[in-house]
Parts: C-alpha cells; structure tokens; sequence
DNA sequence: AGGAACAAAAAGTACGACGTTTATGTCACA
DNA sequence: TGTGACATAAACGTCGTACTTTTTGTTCCT
C-alpha cells in the first residue's frame, strides 16, 4: 500500500517519505527543490508542499540559502502513521516492529483495564463476536481472515477504554498486527494459547473485571514479545 | 507559545490550527482556499501549504470542487506535538490535559522499569541531579524551577527506557507539566509526596530495581491523576 | 420521471518573476 | 597576518496569473 488516491503531490510525497525513512537520504544530507522539481518531472510548487507536509513531520528542515536538510530520526514524529508505515516498509522493520510492541504492552493492558470499566453492551458483543471470528480462522491458513478479526477486536478494547489517546492507537496496532502476519511466519497457524487469551478477554471485558482484563491484555503482550524475540534477529 | 520563527506560512498555520482545534470551524464547515488567501492577505500558494499541511494532521480535508472540509476530532492525529499544544490551548484543556495524563500513567511505568535495566551511569546521575533539582525548589515559591526539574527528569526516565516510541513521549509529558503548572494552582508548592516518590525513583533506577522503579512510577502517576480529578471539574 | 449532455465552481498544477535571507568569499585596512 | 566590513550569489519564500481536472448541479430531451 502506497497512500491514497491519486494526485502529484501524494505520489511524490510518499517516494520522498518511503525513501528518507529508509535511510537513503541519510541526516544531514541536502535535497534541492529544483532537484526534486527536475527529478520526478513536477513543478517546484508541488514539491514545496511536499516539504512544508515533510517538514510538518520534522522527517526535514527547510532553510533559506541552504535547501532542504533531511533531520536525524531521534526527530521525527514517530506517532504519524504515515511515517510508521514508511518505517514499516523500510530496512529496519524488525527494530521498529519491536519498539512498537513495547509500546502496545504499555497501552493495551491499561486500556483494557478501562474498558472493562467503561465498555457499552454494543462493545461487548462486538468483542465476543470477534473473538469467535479468531476462533474460526484459527486453524487452516486463514490468516487474513484471522488478522482481520484481530485487528477489530485490539481496535474495540482502544475504543471502549474511553480514551482519545488510546483510541487512536488503533491504526498503529493494525499496523503492527499486519506487519508481523504479511512478513513472518506465513505459514503457521497462529498460537493456541493467544486464540484462548483473547476469548478469555471479552469475557473479562463484558463481566467488568477490570484487573483480570488487564492481567489477560498483559499475557497476550508478553507472548506477542516473545514471537518476537524467537523470530526475529 | 504560537509556534517558531517567522515566515507567513508559520503565522497562517498556526492560527488556522488554533481555530480548528478549539472548535471555531465545527466538522462539516468547509473552508475556500481563496476566501482564506483574502483573509490573511497572503497569496494562495501560502494558503494552499498550509491546507496540506493541516491535511497531513487530519484536520482538514481537501476535494475538488468542494473545498477543505474541517475533519471530525476522531481523525486527528492526535499524537502530534503541534496538534496537542494546539488544543492544550483551547477551551477542552481539561479534557485534553486528562487523557494525556492517563496516557502517561500507562506509559511512564513502563519506561521507567525498562530504564532501571538500561541506562547508563550518566543518565542516573542526571537523574539524581533533576531529583536534587527538584527538592530545592520544592518550597517557596519556585514553580518555574520545580516544572523545569521535573520536566527533565520524565525526559531522562524516558530516553532512558532505550524505547524509541517512549523516548518520543517527551515532548508530551513537557506539555501536559508545562499546562499543569501553569493553568492550574501556582500559588501552592509541589505535593511534598510526589518530590519524595522522584527521589527514591532515581535511587531505584541507579539500583537497577526494574519492579520497584515501576511501582513508584505508578505512584508518581495516580498522585498526579488524583491531583487532576481534585483540581478540575 | 429518468437519464444524458452541459455548465460552473473549486481545487490542482504550472510557470515565471521577484523578494529575502544567509553562507561564503573578497578586499581593504590595521 | 588577521580581522572586519562588504559584496555576491545560492537557495528558499512569496506572488500573480493562466490553465487543467474533477465534481456537482442543472437543464433539457426523450
């Protein structure tokens, strides 16, 4: 997956970020706007936005007489989803998977705890239904379909905490949640133990047990650090 | 705070994003790339940066034909340094300062357990420092000291962590400290509890004790979400 | 009423010109 | 030889205009 539609700008914006978050402009490096202009046959006023939206995500700095400098990566808006999925795409995937599943073990339990509190009866059945949806793709390489209803089911508990913030962590877990289906183990079926954690979850989540929600969300988190580990350099 | 330097682009952006954030364009208005060049008395090239820009956060969209529609808050990027002082700004800084403080309470713990087992003999005594920092302003009248201590000392635990996503979290956790000290009681001093709870915080993390580092982290976290529920309404 | 052709509105793109800042080199002077 | 003022040029910043494309609303014909 590229971005969006269609539009110069957004194709050019997407090979600047795709390559700059892959390190092929490493920090410091210049990049001139009549060079890009010239380069993916566009008129400076494209590019320039291009930058402004790049410069936004602190991937560069534009100053006058110098040009365009692309910045170091301890500077970047890491929490732009644009820029994850860049990273994603990119060399360091396995590191950036990692630190991202750091911070999912972080969130999730908590938010988990929250939403037990604070889940609606909607987001409950939803939840349950999601978790019989992993049941049934469990088993027989399904895994898109299983992916697919564990997306939903991580994005209901964000959802149900209460919280903006972790609401919006939603889209970075399906991030996450694709990387590790699309670029590891394609050929297992995902792990028992996991597919039982989660149905356990939307009990907890519907019966208000708001500690052992947070207990399970944990479990889930160490063994997804686990797979990691074992799968990974 | 507006923003940084000078440029029209700046001073635009800015504003617009302080509108849109604190509601004064609702969902749904749409805003004319000309109608805006008018108002500002800028060219539309000008106007037409900061739309993509603005774009690139989610708070607005643009379509042909139609013009830029202002997005509704769930699609904002809310992680967003700019977006979160933007709003910090407006009327729902309660709100905002809440889900970040909960936020933080998920996060911190976190870190600090993983700072227990990976910083380095600088970063504990920088951390020591910012602790002693902290005891010293702690009494008379020295807010601006304390919120500066205290801000570094978050950031150290953070960097600490090793995490690139938590280390990334700074600039939030500076934010939400910064809008505490200065919107809400600035003529006590510091919760004598919380100065004593980032002392032993350092103590624990030069000692490497990951569980009680973590503890006291949450201690540290439900003190300020207690001060919060206290303070505001 | 339904659909097809058409017209208008707004953003998207391009181009060329000029302004502004600032890194850098040069020259004079001590 | 070193230092400071000054000139220069390179890059981005801003502007105005003209043209293109897409979407949408309208009108007219069947």
């Amino acid at each position: 997956m590229t971005t969006q539609g269609p539009g110069l700008h957004t194709h050019v914006l997407d090979t600047l970020g795709l390559e700059i978050a892959a390190g092929e402009h490493p920090p410091g490096q210049v990049l001139r706007t009549d060079e890009l202009a010239q380069r993916f046959d566009v008129s400076r006023t494209v590019v320039r936005e291009v930058i402004r939206v790049l410069e936004s995500m602190h991937l560069v700095e534009s100053r006058r007489r110098v040009g365009v400098t692309v910045r170091p990566t301890e500077a970047w808006n890491v929490y732009d989803p644009q820029v994850i999925r860049w990273r994603l795409a990119g060399a360091d995937r396995p590191r950036q998977l990692r630190s991202l599943t750091v911070l999912r073990s972080a969130i999730e339990p908590v938010a988990a705890g929250l939403a037990a509190r604070n889940a609606t009866p909607e987001q409950c059945a939803a939840l349950t239904e999601c978790a019989l949806g992993m049941v049934a793709t469990s088993r027989g390489q399904q895994l898109e379909g299983y992916l697919e209803h564990d997306i939903a089911f991580h994005r209901i508990v964000l959802n149900a905490s209460g919280n903006e913030m972790f609401a919006r962590l939603g889209d970075v877990v399906a991030e996450v949640l694709a990387g590790r289906t699309h670029h590891q183990v394609m050929f297992e079926d995902p792990d028992p133990a996991a597919v039982t954690l989660h149905v356990r979850l939307a009990e907890a989540v519907r019966e208000g047990d708001a500690v052992e929600a947070e207990r399970l969300t944990k479990e889930i988190a160490v063994g997804a650090l686990h797979e990691l580990d074992v799968l990974a350099p």
